[in-house]
DNA sequence: TGTAATACCTATAACTTATATGTATATTTG
DNA sequence: CAAATATACATATAAGTTATAGGTATTACA
């Protein structure tokens, strides 16, 4: 898994789980989640991140709120209403690309 | 599954697959397999499928054969020695993937 | 005979993530 | 205490994959 390839497309999907699990996060504290989660598997980098994030607050599915952490400005984002509901689109949809994907791929069924 | 987005990068691990069922395929039956085993979830459109079935020949994991059908050339495509490996590498790199996958987004275990 | 299906192909656009780079503060360690 | 590392934000451009749009030609069917 050192090619990241696989991740096209779930970026987006992982950030939304991750806030819908966690209510809010920051930036960075996302990317070591992700991290931990993963064991090392995945990294997401910064430049790749924060593209994201300021995409979906673009498309109305985040909010932030910016707190001073002594000199430091941290920002969190948490999922609008309309966040809520797009995660869970999309958590179904990849749950039947899984499903399909094993059906073309002739791995074992699963969930 | 209208978006097809998440196939990024699997679609050459899916050729790869098919090809390993089946043989041989040309790039018309390519299309309408994958189009049949996922019901119609999946529909690979021949501007993506002739530059990934290129692609592959070009990387050495596909050698093609050209067979007269009337006046129609029909070109089929068969894995390499070096296409067999590589298809199986992909996709235990694809199990793997779902795995942790299914780890970042609290889904059911499987495979 | 004209429409749909078969069968190949390319060029360019669109989209996503990676890489490289920049800035600045806080913490740890030799 | 100085230097290295971790924290924390961000952008611009490159790289890579698939989609869209377009092109050509044969065969089957209604």
């Amino acid at each position: 898994m050192q090619s990241n390839e696989l991740i096209k497309g779930t970026l987006k999907t992982i950030i939304l789980n991750l806030l819908k699990e966690n209510g809010r996060m920051y930036g960075y504290e996302i990317t070591q989640a992700i991290q931990e989660i993963t064991k090392g598997e995945i990294k997401i980098t910064e430049g790749s991140l924060y593209p994201a994030l300021h995409g979906l607050v673009a498309e109305g599915m985040l909010i932030t709120e910016s707190v001073n952490i002594g000199k430091r400005v941290r920002k969190y984002y948490r999922l609008t209403k309309e966040g809520k509901v797009e995660t869970k689109k999309k958590l179904t949809e990849f749950s039947d690309y899984i499903v399909m994907m094993q059906g073309l791929l002739n791995l074992k069924p699963s969930i």
